[in-house]
DNA sequence: TTTTTAAGTGCTGTTTTTTGCAATTAATAA
DNA sequence: TTATTAATTGCAAAAAACAGCACTTAAAAA
């Protein structure tokens, strides 16, 4: 067998699987491992693929830029809170709750739209605030490190006290059967205050998390009125939401 | 498995979910906690997650920083905060105002220091989230837009269920015989608020405000305990403060 | 053609990396 | 506080990488 025969099953094994073992190679290709080894180093060296401990990787797999922007998935993100947007009308009160899909809503809020809108979450508060025409109010409490958004009792409390026309909420993970979940035991008490202070609960959640669950519940997914992810609403991995009583969008 | 694959996974179920705990890894992908562990620190290295007692969470949590390039003399502000903060003990009760010198002064605390901190600031609200022992209480409120500080009632109200040992504040307008000025009413109600909250109020000012003033009144210049600007105490230009009744740093 | 040279390949022993385990220490929660 | 859960450290086994060597094959020169 020649080299470039060789090398060229590598590509391809790398460029299908993303991934590749030596001794996988090695063993297809029936050659030593060196061998694969010292061809793997080759490829390395032309920048035609990766050699990682124990195998390689594709270019697209292992390269990582920091200057990239920061938000996971942001496209899907956008293309929900622009579904979202439709549900907010002028003169609205609306509610919206933290993570990076209602921090997409917030920017994506056309600044001539007159709303009141009511937040818990630091970075959702300090886009509002580049909106001239809308009025934001921040629902105090203890700031959680991770998620910066206000939690405990005071929050809850102070949650007690609103009533608005639709909530915007996300979720750390969804299913159909067991409902919205959290690993984060506070942030589920606020979830639930948040979800009782909203008229109509919006839940913004990429089709990633679908059919995932954690260890504490937030409610199930009947309490949602309408949940949007970035799939057409008759896309076959929203067909066990269909039967809920829910709108999808 | 690869290393670079397990630590893709790594990166996606912390960008999908925020926050994972290192042993929910450990179990799916069937691997060592000690492993996971290994790899979490890695990636914290690396700058592409941030690890956390028993867990990761994604940089787009973790990691705001706003921009601070054109601060308005930032070098008396920097000096002002540096005297400020030894007056903050441990495991103080302590107050922040809005205002980029009280920013400046939330970004120089210490990450170690743990003490208790309240701010209706939203700006010193992102900086404090950065600090790992301090507990961070955000008074929430109608948000103003050019100040980004809670305002309105409710603010206010809030603010009169509390007694701080420290108010840091920041005055639009300062002079010895008309005491502290605002040209914002709601401002002015707000900060009245936050004195009243306060057994001792630290006024953090730099000279370029001494005697000047504006239209609506916060208080009398003895009203505050402590004045802090970048000058020397027994600098001529604070002379007129001298025989008030208020302590100079 | 034959000889020479270079490249390719596999083998061996050594070094390095990776991983899991156990014991200790630190941090967090009850 | 005490109990529980993480983090750290050192260690050992396994796997992989590496370097050097010998042998084969292919190409280039005589």
């Amino acid at each position: 067998m020649l080299k470039e025969e060789r090398q060229r099953t590598i590509l391809n094994e790398v460029e299908l699987h993303n991934r590749v073992l030596l001794t996988d190679i090695a063993e297809k290709l029936d050659v030593s491992i060196d061998t694969v080894r010292r061809d793997v180093k080759e490829l390395d060296g032309e920048n035609r693929l990766r050699k990682v401990h124990g195998g390689a990787v594709s270019l697209g797999f292992a390269n990582y830029s920091p200057a990239r922007n920061n938000v996971y998935a942001l496209e899907q993100k956008t293309a929900i809170a622009q579904k979202a947007l439709g549900l907010i009308k002028d003169n609205s009160v609306i509610l919206i709750d933290g993570g990076t899909t209602c921090v997409e809503l917030a920017r994506l809020i056309p600044p001539q739209q007159s709303i009141t809108c009511f937040t818990l979450s630091l970075p959702v508060a300090m886009e509002l605030l580049n909106k001239s025409n809308i009025e934001t109010i921040f629902i105090g409490g203890v700031l959680s490190k991770d998620s910066q958004i206000s939690i405990g009792a005071n929050t809850i409390h102070n949650l007690s006290q609103i009533k608005v026309d639709y909530g915007f909420i996300g979720t750390g993970y969804v299913d159909a059967s067991y409902g919205l979940t959290e690993f984060d035991w506070d942030i589920v008490q606020t979830k639930k205050a948040v979800i009782k202070a909203s008229k109509n609960t919006v839940l913004l959640s990429i089709s990633e998390k679908l059919n995932s669950q954690h260890r504490y519940k937030t409610c199930d997914i009947n309490e949602i009125d309408t949940m949007i992810t970035e799939l057409e609403p008759n896309h076959q991995l929203l067909n066990s939401f269909k039967d809920q009583n829910i709108k999808l969008l």
